[in-house]
DNA sequence: TGCACGCTTGGTTGAATAGCCAAACATATC
DNA sequence: GATATGTTTGGCTATTCAACCAAGCGTGCA
């Protein structure tokens, strides 16, 4: 793995780490449907404001949403949707693991 | 969010998370090109074996490859071939960050 | 049987991450 | 200006994760 490669695969972990947290997926997907501000965001994840606050960072730090105030409220918009279809393949690998687990037991 | 949702959510993450390494990518994206054995891999990743193996043994609790034992070697495939088309999400990503990034120095 | 090779597992250490609370900041309204 | 609402940031603790070394396991061969 030469230097150029390791940089490369370095900036893509930066954005996959970005994803891989469960609130995280949920607000990203919640982002698919249009934007929502933080306190909305919050009620529907269930964890302090400061905590939802954080993940939002680190998702506009990765430049996977973008962020705009209008008047008290910030509202937060997916920047990328084809991370989207990523879920889709995610949902393939959770359904091949599934049937390999019934496999097994049965 | 209730608790099927989180629960699905939690499911995504833990596979999100055996992609959030950049070896773990390189690796995955080398497996796309055909089977390899550890020591293939240990030797471009150039860490040590037993951090490649615990790699690659996150990689397949996830689900995201297959290991096959021939004689003293053990191979490694890519059982999800559509994480390649992610990573091309990903791409556009770090394309669009780096416009940004130019657009703000400009 | 003993040894070499390829791989995995256990153990330890240091770094990164997530969560909450408290405090600060921004905006709107009175 | 004072206060309320919405959001971000700092600080702390607990947990998770990555890397290496050392030891163990599986296979093939002398």
């Amino acid at each position: 793995m030469d230097a150029k490669t390791k940089y490369h695969c370095e900036a893509r972990a930066k954005i996959i780490k970005a994803l891989a947290h469960s609130s995280r997926i949920f607000m990203i997907e919640e982002l698919g449907k249009g934007e929502r501000s933080v306190y909305a965001l919050t009620e529907m994840v269930g964890a302090d404001v400061s905590t939802v606050s954080k993940h939002l960072s680190v998702l506009k730090n990765a430049g996977l949403v973008t962020s705009d105030r209008r008047g008290q409220q910030v509202f937060y918009t997916l920047r990328v949707p084809c991370i989207l279809n990523f879920f889709s393949c995610v949902e393939t690998v959770l359904q091949a693991n599934a049937m390999e687990h019934n496999a097994l037991v049965e």
